[in-house]
DNA sequence: CAGTCTCA
DNA sequence: TTGC
């Protein structure tokens, strides 16, 4: 994959790839992030101040990942339980962000999220980086995501739709900063993950980059 | 500088 | 890096 995909435009800002990934690359990419995940085991992050589980369970690839807990949210270079660094993200999961994301800097960070199909994630926006320059780069795998899209505002109105195994969103522009979460699930809608739930992957430039001289 | 929780 |  060389060339720029074409993509629709969910709103301004933020692209959507359908089935961008073939199931043979889905299954591979699976495979890379078992072997990460071997390195850095699945955690169950929990809320700032109140220590409230999420649903669902994170681990993470890069320099930096993002943690969350009763301190708060925040990127750190190694996992809160192991102490290890994160396990280096995987070749194809780079190689996505060259192509699609625009950006002269690789990412930082690959949060790796599990949802089982219980899990859910209430509506936020991505924006504890030090700079928003970058797109922010989300690849799904496994069960369908009924997934919602706001706006800039927490009160501006959302829209849902459909978040496949092997499409690829990104957040990129105006919608950098666009409010969004995971409704539910839907069960049975994917055998990649042999034991059902999904895997979504972001893919985060975490401090500013030297952007290219104007002249 | 309160939050991606949740339940009232 | 959470207490305020």
């Amino acid at each position: 994959m060389t060339a720029k995909p074409q993509g629709l435009a969910v709103r301004p800002g933020v692209i959507h790839y359908p089935g961008l990934l073939d199931p043979p690359a889905q299954r591979a990419m699976v495979d890379e992030l078992r072997g990460a995940a071997a390195v850095a085991p699945f955690f169950t992050p929990r809320m700032p101040r109140t220590g409230a589980p999420l649903s669902v369970r994170m681990t993470n690839c890069g320099a930096l990942g993002w943690v969350a807990d009763e301190a708060g949210y925040r990127y750190v270079p190694s996992h809160p339980e192991t102490g290890l660094p994160w396990p280096p993200i995987p070749g194809r999961v780079l190689a996505l962000w060259e192509t699609l994301a625009d950006c002269p800097a690789p990412p930082e960070a690959c949060l790796v999220n599990f949802y089982s199909s219980a899990a859910r994630m209430g509506l936020h926006q991505d924006r504890d980086e030090a700079t928003f320059d970058a797109p922010v780069l989300s690849v799904s795998l496994g069960e369908t995501a009924v997934f919602r899209l706001g706006g800039i505002s927490r009160r501006d109105p959302t829209r849902s739709f459909r978040l496949a195994s092997g499409d690829v969103l990104v957040f990129g522009g105006e919608a950098r900063l666009a409010f969004h979460g995971v409704d539910r699930l839907i069960p049975g809608s994917s055998t990649l993950l042999e034991k059902g739930g999904r895997l979504n992957l972001t893919l985060r430039r975490v401090t500013p980059f030297q952007r290219p001289a104007s002249t």
